[in-house]
DNA sequence: ATATTATTCAACTATATGGTTGAATGTAGT
DNA sequence: ACTACATTCAACCATATAGTTGAATAATAT
C-alpha cells in the first residue's frame, strides 16, 4: 500500500487551499451548517467578490459542494478531499510513531 | 476542546509548504531516512538553490530539522507540525463520520 | 417587462512564489 | 594561506494569488 506522490495536483489543489485562514475558517462554518454564499459573506469584512474567489477555490479543491437553491447558492462541506488530505499526513504520523517506537525498544534492549 | 483556527500562521506554513509536489516528495525521502541537501538535490532537475529554498520553506513550516554536520547540512523529518496538520484535519473527518452515522441511524430506524 | 436580490465575471493592482544565474559563505583538507 | 566542496544569498524574471471595483448574469417578485 504505498502512497504515490508524484504529480499529485489534487494534493496541489487541497493543501493550497487549507493554506489560506479565511478559508479554513469558511471551511469550519459551512462543516457545520450549510450555509448560502451571502451568508458566508456576511462575516468577513472582504468583499462579496472576494468570498466568491474563495469559495471558487474550495470549490475546485473538492472542499466543497456548490448548489442552487433559488436565488442563492448553497455551501456545504465534502468529506472526499478532507480525507485525501488526511490520509497523506497519517502516513507520515504513522511512520514517526513506528520510529519511535523503534527507538524505544532499542533503549528498553540496552538498559536490561 | 474547541478547535481555535483564527490567524494560525503555522497551519498556513505546513499547508503552503504541502501545497507543493516537489515539497511533499522531498518530505517523503527525508522521513525514510535522513539526507543532506546534495543528496536530496541530485534526485531533481531543479537547481541546487531551488532545493535549497524548497528546504528553507519547509524548515520554516517546521516539517523539517536542518542540522549541519561537517560540509553537509543533514535533514531529517520533524514530526510537530505534521501532527498539527492531521489534528486539524481530523476535527473535520470526525465530524463528518458523525453525520454519516447519524444519517444511517436515521435510514436504519426508518426501515424498521 | 422591470426591478430586486444573489452571485459571478472581467479588468486591474500589489504582493508572493518558484525558478534561474552568479557571487558569497562555511568547513575541511593540503 | 589556498583549494575544493557544500550550501546559501542576492538580484532578477515570470507567473500565481488575493484583493479591489464595476459590469454582467440568474432567479424571483411585481
Amino acid at each position: 500500500m504505498q502512497l504515490t506522490i508524484s504529480r499529485n495536483s489534487s494534493l496541489d489543489a487541497i493543501f493550497s487551499s487549507l493554506a489560506d485562514e479565511t478559508r479554513r475558517d469558511i471551511l469550519n462554518r459551512v462543516s457545520k451548517k450549510q450555509l448560502s454564499v451571502g451568508e458566508i459573506a456576511k462575516h468577513y469584512k472582504l468583499t462579496f467578490a472576494a468570498i466568491s474567489k474563495h469559495l471558487k477555490v474550495l470549490e475546485k479543491a473538492s472542499l466543497i459542494i456548490k448548489q442552487r437553491r433559488g436565488k442563492e447558492q448553497i455551501i456545504r462541506i465534502s468529506p472526499d478531499a478532507l480525507a485525501m488530505a488526511n490520509k497523506y499526513l497519517e502516513t507520515y504520523e504513522q511512520h514517526w510513531e513506528n520510529r519511535l517506537n523503534n527507538l524505544d525498544k532499542l533503549l528498553t534492549g540496552k538498559k536490561s
